[in-house]
RNA sequence: CGCGGAGUGGAGCAGUUGGUAGCUCGUUGGGCUCAUAACCCAAAGGUCGCAGGUUCGAGUCCGGCCUCCGCAACCA
């Protein structure tokens, strides 16, 4: 396959959230080391970002906040464009669908196939809020489910009984945006009439791309197998691009249309006049990165639209990953549960390569992968500091040693020198197979293995030995060690730019060209080296249980948000109430009762005498922790045998939603046996 | 039976068109001491989710079953 340049583009983020290890993970560091590697090795190629900023959800969190969807959009742009430049991330343009040039470019995208007739108009009628003045859409619409009478079934599935439904199906449906009740209320929308482009589909992905992966692939078969639909472009909603036609006022274009043309805006924002260079042009290639989510609007929908248009190239291909769970749980924005690229740099300043290699040794390319602070820790301590910088430190602390800092001359070689580069060019081409195959998992480990390589050769050589008796081999030795140091700098560029940078800056190499790759002639005899400092630092276990507790705390805060009151039970009256005889006494001592797990018998002093009550509270307090505590106990209750032992009364305690009593103390110590009313 | 993906030594993963099961980490033993107690070598450890079928031969092909994840809402 041949071609002259690449476009190279990333899912746009949704601006409603920052960005979190998983976008990082799925999409965004793969793209990097992608485009980073191409433009090493000289090729032309574009790389494209932007936040995807229309849409229902956006106006619904900013009715939520009593902001507007422009507020909203403008505050997680920034937020989402810092992290990316952040992390090297190195779009050539990452702006945003709100933008100007993407308003035109999308207007006409649209224009254009309306004027080819290549839509289908709809008339249907749709559940309309009243009340938020808007239509809903399915998911926004919650009613009684007519198979399983479950009452909080959505208006496009019941999670109870599974069947999937339409809003019309449901029994008093009921708005989720406002609580009010919906009505019906025609609508006109205009459909891409996606059947029609399944034979062309068919052919193309089914017979022209097998090369796909497995997850991308499979999933396309399974969307043609089941035959297309039209699909709805347009929304009733005041959020989004108007609908460039007469009477379609209050109609935007629907997300998913209006997105992915934001790739296209983006570059002709980029590049005025020759933007269409990089999507028309037979010898430019499209690459699609994503996440599973988005697999078949990159497959199916984006590209019969703009197959639809005519004069554009479709992608070539669209290595989507699956997803990156956290400490085992689904990654999720609303629970906030994941690890945001912005409160990482602020716990681990100028460690962002760390992350950047810890999510592509572990990117979920094949299947769901967990991200876990302890993996992140071991590989950091194991991988980049035992070896990569380990490696690089000695072949510097040596030259120091024994050459003042300066690189040696390389004398002859010998064989085992020349097996050493063999492999390492070996190494190489496998890096480039499986960066060219977006294997970024096995390519970093053949990068990795390169330093491995230096450091058997330093053990193997043992220059440190030799300078004993032959300075001239240690120079040789120690010459080539450089030249392996140097071939790191460029080989990591693309996995850990910031690294491969100081790799460089330490050897004082200033050019990065890939085609330097394998070459032991890099660094000049006689170039002066930097004073060594370490690349990497070790993760100690403080820090990553750090992070774990910081997890713990959001897991504990979510189910604290997500319990309820039980509800009240029935109404009492005076004298009920009267009847109980509250008091409060002092703990004289406490015992665990033998042969049971949960009861603690307590004697305490009530004011009158003393009284032995028996209570089951084992599992939640030291008997000694409770000992001259005052505490609040019911006076009246029939005496009871427990264990053998009567008990005269009961302690009183509130059970937190996660289980755990907590005993119920006067807020000041009070005389032994005043009542409680 | 909605659709797709995944199920390989303790952990995380490779296994391309079927031909003796590999890698990284961890573990154990040894070596080295230039190096951030780092590095190098060696060993142990798997009936490739389950039970079938095709084949001279299957982790790899076929049909069945089990488990996990995702999609069909928001979300990479």
């Amino acid at each position: 396959m041949t071609f002259k340049r690449t476009t190279v583009t990333t899912a746009l983020p949704y601006a409603n959230g920052p960005v979190h290890i998983g976008h990082l993970a799925g999409v965004y560091v793969p793209a990097d080391i992608y485009v980073r590697y191409l433009r090493l090795k000289g090729e032309e190629v574009v790389f494209i970002g932007g936040s995807d900023e229309h849409g229902v959800p956006i106006t619904i969190k900013a009715r939520n906040e009593g902001v507007t969807p422009q507020d909203i959009v403008d505050r997680y742009h920034y937020i989402i464009k810092k992290s990316f430049e952040d992390f090297g991330i190195l779009f050539d343009v990452y702006s945003r669908t709100t933008s100007q040039t993407h308003k035109e470019v999308a207007s006409d995208f649209f224009k254009t196939l309306y004027e080819k007739g290549e839509f289908i108009e709809k008339t249907s009628e749709q559940y309309y809020d009243e009340e938020a003045k808007q239509f809903l859409a399915d998911r926004y619409i919650t009613g009684t489910c007519p198979h399983c009478k479950n009452e909080r079934a959505y208006g496009d599935q019941c999670e109870a009984c599974g069947t999937s439904l339409s809003p019309t199906d449901l029994i008093n449906p009921k708005s989720t945006i406002s609580g009010s009740i919906p009505v019906m209320k025609e609508t006109k929308h205009w459909y891409l009439p996606l059947d029609k482009h399944e034979p062309f589909l068919r052919q193309w992905i089914l017979e022209g791309h097998k090369e796909w992966k497995s997850n991308v692939y499979g999933q396309c078969k399974s969307w043609l197998d089941m035959g297309l639909q039209p699909r709805a472009v347009s929304r009733d909603l005041d959020w989004g691009i108007p609908v460039p036609v007469e009477g379609a006022e209050g109609k935007v274009l629907y997300v998913w249309f209006d997105a992915p043309i934001g790739y296209i805006s983006n570059t002709k924002e980029l590049l005025p006049d020759s933007w269409e260079t990089w999507w028309k042009d037979k010898d430019t290639r499209i690459v699609h990165f994503i996440g599973k989510d988005n697999i078949v609007f990159h497959c199916i929908v984006f590209p019969a639209m703009l197959k639809a248009h005519g004069g554009y190239q479709l992608p070539d291909n669209v290595p989507a990953n699956e997803f990156l769970n956290l400490e085992g749980d689904k990654i999720s924005t609303s629970r906030n549960w994941a690890v945001w690229l912005h409160e990482y740099l602020e716990d681990f300043p100028g460690k962002q390569d760390i992350l950047r290699y810890v999510l592509t040794a572990n990117a979920p390319e094949t299947k769901d992968n967990d991200f876990t602070w302890k993996d992140f820790q071991a590989r950091n301590n194991n991988e980049l500091v035992a070896i990569l910088g380990n490696f690089i430190n000695r072949a510097l602390v040596l030259t120091h040693k024994y050459f003042d800092g300066k690189v040696p001359a390389c004398g002859e070689m010998t064989d085992y020198d020349n097996r050493t580069i063999d492999e390492f060019v070996g190494i190489k081409k496998e890096l480039e197979k499986n960066l060219d195959n977006f294997h970024f998992r096995e390519a970093l480990k053949d990068a990795m293995n390169l330093a491995r390589i230096g450091n058997k050769y330093l053990a193997d050589t043992e220059p440190w030995k030799l300078a004993k008796t032959d300075m001239e081999r240690v120079a040789t030795v120690l010459n080539i060690s450089l030249q392996i140091v140097a071939n790191l700098g460029i080989a990591f560029e693309p996995f850990l730019p910031f690294s491969a940078k100081k790799i460089r800056d330490f050897v004082g190499l200033d050019d990065c060209i890939w085609m330097d790759l394998g070459k032991i002639t890099i660094l000049p005899k006689g170039q002066l080296l930097a004073t060594p400092e370490l690349l990497f630092e070790k993760i100690e276990d403080e820090t990553v249980a750090a992070q774990v507790q910081k997890l713990l705390d959001t897991k504990k805060a979510n189910e604290l948000k997500e319990a309820k009151a039980a509800p009240q039970k029935p109404n009492i009256s005076f004298d009920d109430f009267a009847k109980l005889d509250i008091r409060v006494g002092t703990v004289l001592e406490c015992v665990k009762v033998p042969k049971a797990d949960k009861l603690l018998q307590l004697t305490i002093d009530d004011g009158l005498s003393k009284r032995t009550i028996v209570s089951g509270i084992a599992q939640h307090f030291n008997p000694e922790d409770i000992i001259g505590k005052q505490v609040c106990f019911v006076a009246n209750l029939e005496p009871r045998k427990l264990k053998g032992i009567e008990s005269q009364g009961m302690i009183l305690s509130a059970e937190n939603f996660d289980g755990k009593l907590v005993l119920i103390h006067p807020g000041e110590n009070v005389k032994e046996g005043s009542e409680v009313k």
